[in-house]
RNA sequence: GACUCGAUAGCUCAGCUGGUAGAGCAUAACACUUUUAAUGUUAGGGUCCUGGGUUCGAGCCCCAGUCGAGUCACCA
């Protein structure tokens, strides 16, 4: 069903092609000057705006008479435009003005128009159009958002619901919502030129495993036709990474859509992005060093030159260098408790004593983390690394040097999350095969998010890999961050969301389909609005009402045979 | 998964004890030659998310469901 604006909208579709007006062109409409242009150019060097053209979509019309104003909206912002009946209609017919633009003209249309720049009595920069074309119609009417003097919104278009399903029309109507996604792509463009100049190389591996690998999570499975095989949709890119590190290069970095298949909230989407890199003969102390350097650095790009973040009520400063706090320290500063040398038995009552819930399935690794996550992690607001995690934990990662038990790892915190996860690289094979073998004891115990072996990363392995230190980046949560926003839906584009379901309303053809004559069925269907509220009843009512409507309507039709009836049923 | 809140016109939202469904913007018509949330007059526009129940009568009360938001849990 259409609205009746929406049915206006067609009306005057058709309208514009009988005056001869195509409304959706084939032909390129060029363009000398954008809004941004104009409004920052004709002050200074009126001349050169003498004739303009430019296109976009109109936002508002304004009809006094024989005068009009519409904001037009092209990629760089608004111009205003301004209709004079008789600078468009030089002769006698003023059809261009009267009808094409005053009434067939709608919000939400792209034009393409030629005109003159000038200020209005208001003081307003506008164009004074000589000449416009249709350059595309708008069927649907987009919500109008008004803002006044004062800057004070009206109407605006805020049920997230919609702004995610309809992206498009949010990023017309919301213009702040473009540039947090502008900042996203600017965040990306920093880093790689950061490692670009460094001489790494960025590749692509697959996003199709045979064996999801590199990190703890339920992956999505899908199925090879050809190959008859499970495939996975990977949820981490590290082990083809290092491959390529024991290929020979030097440094190696992608910038990778993972998938996981677990629970959607605010911070959580099924596919999201990861920066990870990988540099030969670094250890994880180097990484700290480049991380924070990595950070400050895109930071300021765009952040005009700033290294404070302000996210919610916190104000963030990613100038290096960052604190650094051990994971063992930071347990005892915050729980009182120290975990050196404690077993599975004493973690589980230290969670006991901390009203951390635990169970059977749990590891010493989980544990650990249950009381990081839970007493630690939210305390660090300033970026901070915490470094040496528990060996359960970080099955790819290499030995810390002083302590067998811990491993070389750092995570960065910011704002109480974890933004960033790096390593000295596990590059001892037998040592990896005994992890692996780790990891499956604990997936037989019933931990689902244990890691699979992966034989052909270990072959790779015992052909000799290059110390390395490797670093993980959360895209999403680092756009978060720098466009103080608290929720991943708002940084990306197309959210995940349930699909939306469309209330199916029964159609001429649901009653055709039951073998009702084409004469009888729109009938049939005013006396029963859904099929099955007929089908519920027996077919001799059914016969004798709807020849009783035929009666009652005075219908041109041959009264129904109850055979007729029940051959529907 | 638990709890709380929400779903009414294209958009943002009201809706009295349960008694013919409202406003602003948008739309249509008229007026108006520099407006800017343009203005003035008039008009049209609704399966009140779905399905049941209570009732003479349900947008409102009750039950179930769908979708969304928030909080928590889960999830590196």
């Amino acid at each position: 069903m259409l609205s009746e604006q929406e049915i206006q909208r067609r009306e005057a579709l058709n309208r514009l092609r009988q005056l001869g007006y195509e409304p959706y062109p084939a032909s390129e409409f060029s363009v000398t000057h954008t809004a941004e242009e104009i409004l920052n150019g004709f002050e200074t060097n009126p001349d050169a705006f003498q004739s303009v053209r430019l296109a976009g979509r109109i936002m508002s019309k304004r009809i006094m008479g024989k005068a009009a104003f519409s904001d037009l909206k092209d990629h760089t912002g608004r111009v205003q435009l301004y209709f004079n009946r008789d600078e468009i209609c030089a002769g006698e017919d003023k059809t261009a003005y009267n009808e094409v633009y005053k009434k067939l003209t709608d919000i939400g249309d792209f034009l393409g128009v030629q005109g003159e720049v000038f200020k209005t009595r208001m003081g307003e920069i506008s164009v004074l159009v000589k000449e416009f074309v249709f350059l595309s119609k708008s069927l649907r009417p987009l919500p109008v958002v008004k803002t006044d003097a004062d800057g004070k919104v009206y109407d605006a278009f805020t049920d997230p619901e919609q702004r995610y399903r309809q992206r498009y029309v949010d990023l017309i109507v919301n213009p702040e919502v473009k540039n947090t996604f502008v900042t996203r792509s600017q965040i990306i463009n920093s880093m790689r030129s950061v490692f670009n100049e460094k001489g790494y190389l960025e590749v692509e591996t697959p996003i199709l495993q045979p064996i999801p690998g590199g990190a703890a999570a339920r992956p999505f499975i899908t199925h090879h036709n050809a190959l008859d095989i499970p495939l996975y949709l990977r949820i981490a890119n590290e082990l083809y990474l290092k491959r390529l590190i024991v290929g020979g290069f030097d440094g190696v970095y992608e910038f990778a859509k993972d998938f996981r298949n677990e629970g959607m909230d605010r911070t959580h989407n099924p596919e999201f992005t990861v920066m990870e890199i990988y540099v030969a003969y670094k250890d994880y102390r180097w990484m700290m060093g480049f991380t924070e350097q990595l950070l400050e650095t895109v930071v300021k790009d765009v952040n005009k030159g700033e290294t404070k973040v302000t996210v919610g009520d916190q104000v963030i400063d990613f100038k290096a260098p960052f604190k650094r706090v051990t994971m063992t320290d930071a347990i005892k500063e915050h729980t009182g408790i120290d975990i050196t040398g404690m077993n599975e038995e004493q973690l589980r009552k230290a969670c006991q004593s901390l009203g951390i819930e635990t169970d059977e399935t749990m590891g010493k690794a989980k544990l650990i983390d249950e009381i990081f996550g839970e007493k630690c992690e939210k305390n660090y607001i300033q970026p901070t690394f915490i470094t040496d995690y528990p060996k359960e934990m970080s099955p790819l990662c290499k030995r810390h040097r002083d302590n067998p038990d811990l491993t070389e790892r750092f995570e960065l915190m910011v704002n109480g999350k974890e933004l960033a996860n790096a390593y000295s690289e596990l590059n001892d094979p037998i040592d990896q095969r005994e992890r692996f073998e780790e990891q499956l004891a604990l997936s037989e115990k019933g931990d689902d998010e244990a890691m699979f072996i992966d034989h052909d990363f270990l072959r790779a392995l015992e052909y000799g890999m290059p110390p390395a230190a490797g670093l993980g980046i959360g895209i999403d949560r680092l756009t978060m961050f720098l466009t103080n926003n608290s929720s991943i839906q708002e940084v990306l584009f197309f959210p995940q969301m349930r699909p939306e379901k469309k209330p199916v309303l029964p159609t001429v053809d649901d009653y055709l389909a039951l073998g009702i004559s084409e004469a009888w069925a729109e009938h049939v269907m005013k006396v029963y609005p859904t099929p099955k509220a007929m089908l519920e009843l027996k077919p001799t009512q059914v016969h004798q009402t709807l020849n009783g409507f035929r009666k009652k309507q005075k219908l041109d039709l041959p009264a129904l045979q109850l055979e007729d009836v029940s051959s529907w049923f």
